[in-house]
DNA sequence: TGTTTGCTACGAAATAATTCGTAGAAAGGA
DNA sequence: TCCTTTCTACGAATTATTTCGTAGCAAACA
């Protein structure tokens, strides 16, 4: 197991446009991520710089205008954020939470029947 | 709709104590808290009072050694960590969450049975 | 009563995260 | 070429979070 390294709230919110998006310049990060917060250009720059150093992102150097992209795996990062809320926020219960997230949120009828599927499939498992 | 304070991965640490073990002293939470992590006394002393200028604690202070509890519920806090979650890592897909959720934890058959029989009131819901 | 123990209050240092300004270089016209 | 635009780099201020030391007071007790 390699080190895991925590990415901060903002690191997530780049994180998840450049898993979305594909690789992308710290222009196009910015525009899209200005659509939900107001921040400025520099500002997204440096944290994507940061981001660099700390290994969350690889660029490439070829053009001036760099082009970024996740050094780190979607699924892998998500559930170690998952875990991490689990473990702190509902005592271990990774039931809980589900319930909670299908409580709480309008679930289409369709993810209902996806995770139905899902259900049977790990129940064959045991 | 009352502001709704974000607390800190500390405090939730503290919160998560106080919601399962009920009131408590600071040296109960520290106690417990020194199981998992290493800290100094005054440090969750610290805290606990920052959270509670925050709201998110109240204390009683008929007796020398203070009693505080969580002035937060625990289901909205949980809620409201979730959503966080499921919108910025999620890209709003509960579903999504629910699954990898499911995938990852060793969840027990009578977690599972729970669940299912949760969908099933959700769905004659719809 | 003196001494030890355990509590609160609180300033302030240490660390982490976020934000932004300024400088300088390359690119693209006019 | 000269001017404007668009990049990167990076120092540094700001803000948030965490940590701890010290002081003072009250309780327990020898």
């Amino acid at each position: 197991m390699s080190e895991q390294i925590k990415p901060t709230d903002s690191e997530v919110e780049i994180l998840s446009i450049l898993w979305e998006h594909g690789p992308a310049s710290v222009r196009d990060v910015h525009d899209i991520l200005s659509r939900k917060k107001d921040a400025g250009y520099t500002t997204t720059l440096k944290l994507m710089q940061i981001m660099l150093q700390k290994g969350l992102l690889e660029r490439d150097e070829t053009n001036r205008s760099h082009v970024y992209k996740a050094a780190v795996n979607k699924e892998q990062t998500q559930k170690q954020i998952l875990k991490r809320i689990i473990d702190q926020v509902y005592n271990g219960s990774a039931a809980q939470l589900v319930m909670q997230a299908l409580g709480k949120h309008e679930t289409t009828s369709d993810e209902l029947e996806q995770i139905k599927a899902y259900l049977e499939k790990i129940e064959n498992k045991h």
